[in-house]
DNA sequence: GCAAATACTTGACTTACTCAAAACCTTTTG
DNA sequence: CAAAAGGTTTTGAGTAAGTCAAGTATTTGC
């Protein structure tokens, strides 16, 4: 296991019992939203603004301590798998969501067929479908 | 140029002098919000509700005349550019945004390693980075 | 142990979008 | 062409997710 609090001092923020929380509620069920992490980190420590979660939640982003992902029509989710670069599997249907290992290798995706002189730090990518449930039901309600 | 109304027709909607103001709009100004669609909409009909401009521009995008992309931190945007796959390049600092034709080829993007059971429709690829004017001013607030 | 810096709480507020019902317009059919 | 049928637009209220600001509390370096 992560030594959390040596993780958050490592990225010159502050050791709280709400962070150190926040933290748990990230690794104990990636892809949570923050209100599903507010819950978590209530259910850990007693009681934490929905606030203070925004805010370590955004902090500990721009740190590179997780990672957010914001999905066309859900809510910002979190994760704490960070730098590998892999990306991500959601279902239009019930809006599981998986994550999946670059398909071509490292981090190849990276490189963009024309970059306009950008600065290019990240390719997100996210493959939409439906899940095998979510397909079964859609051929019931509208079959050919 | 594109017989809008035709099209409208021929995806099973029907034609109103909104939804040729809309589709006239997104076509006119890429990457627009529904906001600035609104305007867009309001300065070539003189009224049209908010509510028809999301509507509208929801039955389309379903239907597959125009395109939705929903970028973290900012409002969903339309474009008529469909069909290609192509892809969007963001700048985090000014949320500029352009097209990016697919770096490998047609569509093989949408080849997921592993796809949990999942019928895959489309793979959205969005980069992220700094445009060379945000980069530039950042360099300077920020110097090493 | 103290000062300075960082973090947390409270509560008001905003933005982007959704829901529902009634009025209206397109299209189809006779 | 008229009228029925059903899709479309308007109006207005409502919601979820997140932001802003000010004051209080906690952590850390010295």
């Amino acid at each position: 296991m992560r030594d959390l609090a040596a993780d958050l001092r490592l990225h010159g923020l502050h050791v709280t019992a709400q962070r150190i929380a926040i933290l748990k509620a990230v690794a104990g069920k990636p892809h949570a939203t923050a209100d599903e992490i507010h819950d978590a980190a209530v259910a850990e420590i007693g009681s934490i603004s929905r606030q203070s979660v925004y805010d370590s939640l955004t902090v500990m982003a721009e740190k590179g301590l997780i990672r957010r992902i914001q999905p066309a029509g859900s809510a910002a989710r979190y994760e704490d798998r960070v730098g590998d670069n892999h990306h991500h599997l959601i279902c239009r249907g019930c809006s599981v969501m998986f994550d999946i290992d670059c398909a071509v290798g490292d981090r190849p995706c990276l490189v963009a067929s024309a970059d306009h002189g950008f600065e290019i730090d990240e390719a997100e990518v996210i493959y939409w479908g439906h899940c095998p449930k979510c397909a079964a039901e859609r051929a019931q309600a509208a079959p050919v």
